[in-house]
RNA sequence: GGGCGUAUAGCUCAGCGGUAGAGCACCUCCCUUACAAGGAGGACGUCGCAGGUUCGAUCCCUGCUGCGCCCACCA
């Protein structure tokens, strides 16, 4: 009987000698567009909806951002979860892996509005005949309709995602393209808008009218997991208060915000202002009465000890307001500058007088101008001294954040309830970490949390809040009862549509209704991506079949946006984790170790990287940084890839050609050829281990250490055997041997090249490796028994006959005509196994000695016959 | 200030309670019937510092230091 290696699809019935063309001189360029056509052609990684949930491998991957580029790092991430879809496509897994675009928000708008140097106006009327201006001026933005804008939106993303896509083609990431979603479809704003509708009803959504951070050039709310702490340079002033008892300092980094205190506030315990509590004070340029007031949070070594209050500098502020009930004195705007009106609250002509020098100027001038008058009126005490301190931005902002009172929706993320907390915290311990130490970062930011999750954006390009409100007889919308659509409407646009049992033309009429005008963040919608691209609620049968997923990954600097926010919306929806495994890669970094931006001018584009070392190249070098593990660009490791995948095109070319393509592998009978099977066995084993573990490095550098001393040593002793002419049992043993190695080794390294390991495939095989078994099948057939030692003991006396010609300074191609080799006697009994082998390699035609000895193996070759 | 990671060859990184490893770079040699974008060989180290545990520590424990990241503070 014939054995054919299980793993091929070869006809086993007939034994016919596979078909075998190999081409005269293989190479890695053009790999990428020709299997790219031929697996999108042929399905290759579509996914098979019949298959069961215990048949699936369910993968969650990030959206990426259509905000322009696509960097080196997410090469890297994108590629390490590619490599484990493979393998467990391989393993006889049906993987559900889809992409996605993350085509809302507000790192598209600015793009957008960079782009054509445009700006979002709601009051402007649509303007179909609207052509974006040829030349974009971003110093002079021109304002367009909301409906305009949305259409440039739509356009820009459009471009941007065949790009994107064109790229993770390129890169060879094995997604189903056929299940690609975006975050502003009609699929996704439905998901959204019922998952919020679902959070509402269960009462896990709410509006609040309060302070909220807020991003004075986008004029919108942010959320916490969107904040950046950097360092702002300011000064301090001291600046003087006046009582009954003489004057107070404060220190201050913003004296422009003097009209707006309520409050001073020092520690009960403070000494200094024990006597001062219950008085008050009188605010310098402004003459507003103010109580002197304790509270624990004031911190008596910071700056002079006692802290102006105001509506709202920091936090601080925030609580003290609440807490000692202050009022609230608005002076900054939603626009960044100081409200034009004069307050109410200023008492005196002067303080009138000097409010009317800062109105409509920004936070910036009305600090120089209020310093200037403090100087004036005496009430600076000595001059500002500079500081670098932090203050929050925005991540994708670039002035510091005001905190500003607004009607926002949030969503319940246990940032207000212990209870929801805990079992947030609880949902992270369930979830399998790889690395395990990022599950700190998720611990960490979940009971760091100071707030429920702020989800609304005052902003155009994204999914609406899908609700209406009543108007008042007085046209005043009423907050506490908003009408919903029914599910089966989704999704609904509010600025559009007209709730049940209106008509449009009760649209802000009294007694009519009002829509509301936000949208949600992006992260609402992105936080039900297992959702979205799982079919919830719009495919339930196919939602089954994945949820929860299998897999999560991305870079870690997500952990508290969309990883922690997914865990939220799970738990809530489906009182589940979304994924069983998180696999967390590290950065990219420059060769100083510095985080790769664009606006540092120190990210390297992906495309050119592709273009240069091969899909395959980059793929090697990515695979080689571990998970969790950050990891400087080098373009030589990209060579190092690259050199990997020319040898496997030649290796492979050099044993079909041999003739070696097909074999019996239960003919293999020489102790060299069992060894190197018994060896792969051990290697197929623990590659298979290591990607169990999600270690895809592991799996790698174990095949690739096997790969090399099969090139270098293996098929050099076996060489001239498998040339065949002597001794037919030993050729068919090569053979045999082989065969089933390439077979193997192709696809161990199939999940890591899988276009050199495709086209060594299409040489000889039939069907995709993608499609073909993991191998663990093959090697458990051959080899079992024997000592895997043979190998690497007869090429350590191959690598020191090559050492003595090396010396000698000679071709390695030189007889030696008589070697004497030194070792521990086991070991030579092991190479006496491989003897015929040996002497073929190493061209040892005379008398070879085995000498008993300690220590490491020597060689001593003669490498001239005396006589000659 | 809290947390996490990391420190091994010039570089990138494995490793591990028992004689320090790989790749790159470097040096020397070889046009060998798969491969010159190749092959063979060689040289390269107080395993961050200081204690402790142990027969024995690069490895385990404690402390410190450098680098990096996350979070908090931001009067």
């Amino acid at each position: 009987m014939t054995s054919t290696l299980p793993g091929s699809a070869s006809d086993t019935s007939t034994g016919a000698p596979r078909p075998v063309a190999v081409p005269e001189r293989p190479a890695l360029e053009g790999l990428e567009a020709k299997w790219d056509a031929v697996w999108d052609a042929d399905g290759t990684y579509r996914f098979d909806r019949s298959k069961t949930r215990a048949e699936v491998y369910s993968i969650d991957t990030p959206p990426p951002t259509v905000s322009g580029s696509l960097h080196v790092g997410h090469v890297f991430s994108y590629t390490h979860t590619d490599t484990v879809a493979r393998f467990e496509r391989m393993r006889g897994k049906e993987v559900f892996y889809p992409m996605g675009w993350d085509d809302n928000g507000l790192p598209t708008e600015r793009r957008v509005q960079n782009f054509y140097g445009v700006r979002c106006d709601p009051s402007v009327p649509y303007d179909a005949a609207f052509t974006p201006p040829e030349r974009p001026d971003p110093k002079r933005q021109l304002s367009i309709s909301r409906g305009n804008f949305i259409e440039l939106c739509e356009r820009l993303t459009m471009e941007d995602e065949q790009i994107y896509e064109s790229l993770w083609r390129k890169l060879g990431l094995s997604v189903d393209w056929s299940l690609l979603y975006t975050t502003i479809s009609d699929d996704s704003r439905a998901a959204a808008q019922r998952g919020f509708l679902r959070n509402l009803a269960r009462g896990e959504a709410y509006q609040q009218d309060a302070p909220t951070l807020w991003d004075v050039t986008f004029q919108t709310a942010v959320a916490q997991a969107e904040l950046e702490s950097r360092d702002y340079p300011g000064h301090y002033h001291r600046v003087a208060f006046h009582g009954a008892d003489g004057p107070v300092s404060v220190e201050t980094t913003r004296p422009e915000l003097i009209g707006a205190c309520v409050a001073l506030v020092a520690h009960p315990d403070d000494e200094r202002y024990r006597d001062r509590f219950g008085t008050t004070v009188r605010s310098p340029l402004f003459d507003v009465e103010l109580p002197v007031l304790a509270h624990p949070a004031a911190e008596p070594e910071k700056g002079a000890g006692i802290a102006m209050c105001c509506t709202f500098g920091d936090l601080t502020d925030v609580q003290w307001w609440r807490e000692l009930q202050l009022p609230a004195r608005v002076i900054i705007g939603r626009d960044g500058r100081l409200v034009r009106d004069v307050p109410a609250w200023l008492p005196t002509a002067r303080g009138k007088s000097a409010y009317e020098s800062l109105a409509g100027q920004t936070t910036f001038s009305a600090r120089q101008t209020v310093v200037a008058l403090l100087r004036e009126s005496g009430d600076l005490d000595g001059e500002p001294t500079p500081t670098q301190r932090k203050a929050n931005f925005y991540e994708n902002g670039d002035k510091p954040l005001e905190i500003v009172a607004s009607r926002q929706w949030y969503i319940t993320n246990g940032g207000r309830d212990r209870d929801l907390r805990d079992a947030l915290v609880e949902r992270g311990n369930e979830i399998a970490w790889t690395p395990e130490f990022m599950h700190h970062r998720f611990t960490n930011w979940a009971e760091g949390l100071n707030g429920d999750w702020l989800i609304s954006r005052q902003r155009f390009f994204g999914v609406p809040i899908p609700v209406w409100y009543r108007l008042d007889g007085a046209g005043e919308p009423r907050y506490d009862s908003p009408l919903m659509p029914d599910e089966s409407q989704l999704p609904v646009d509010p600025a559009a549509q007209a709730p049940g049992g209106y008509r449009e033309d009760q649209r802000g009429q009294p007694d009519g209704f009002v829509g509301d005008p936000d949208i949600m963040d992006t992260w609402a919608t992105s936080s039900l991506t297992p959702h979205i691209a799982g079919g919830w609620e719009r495919d339930q049968d196919l939602f089954e079949r994945v949820f929860p997923m299998d897999l999560n990954t991305h870079a870690h600097e997500i952990i508290r946006t969309w990883l922690f926010s997914r865990v939220v919306r799970a738990h809530l929806e489906n009182g589940t984790i979304p994924w069983s495994h998180c696999l967390i890669s590290g950065f990219v970094v420059d060769p100083d170790r510095k985080k790769m931006s664009k606006s540092k001018g120190n990210a390297v584009v992906p495309v050119d990287v592709l273009d240069r070392y091969g899909s395959d190249a980059v793929r090697w070098r990515a695979a080689m940084s571990r998970p969790g593990m950050d990891s400087p660009f080098d373009e030589a490791q990209m060579k190092v890839g690259r050199r990997l995948a020319m040898k496997v095109l030649n290796a492979s070319k050099f044993v079909l050609g041999l003739g070696a393509a097909d074999g019996d592998v239960t003919t293999v009978d020489r102790p060299l050829d069992l060894a190197v099977l018994a060896r792969l066995r051990q290697v197929v084993a623990e590659a298979t281990d290591a990607f169990e573990r999600l270690d895809y490095t592991t799996a790698l550098e174990t095949t690739e250490r096997f790969f090399w001393s099969f090139c270098d040593d293996y098929l050099e002793l076996v060489k001239e055997r498998a040339y065949g002419g002597r001794d037919a049992a030993g050729t068919a043993s090569a053979h045999a041997t082989l065969a089933v190695a390439l077979s193997v080794q192709l696809r161990l390294l199939a999940p890591f090249l899988p276009y050199v390991t495709e086209e060594v495939w299409s040489w000889w095989q039939p069907g995709s490796i993608h499609r073909s078994p993991w191998p663990v099948a093959d090697v458990d057939l051959a080899g079992a028994a024997s000592d895997p030692s043979v190998l690497e003991a007869t090429a350590a006396v191959l690598a020191g006959v090559r050492g003595a010609k090396s010396v000698a300074k000679v071709s390695m191609r030189t007889d030696v005509v008589r070697a004497v080799v030194r070792g521990p006697a086991a070991q030579l009994a092991l190479v006496e196994r491989a003897m015929d082998d040996l002497r073929a390699a190493g061209r040892l035609v005379g008398e070879v000695v085995m000498e008993p000895a300690g220590g490491a193996v020597t060689v001593d070759a003669q490498l001239v016959s005396p006589d000659g």
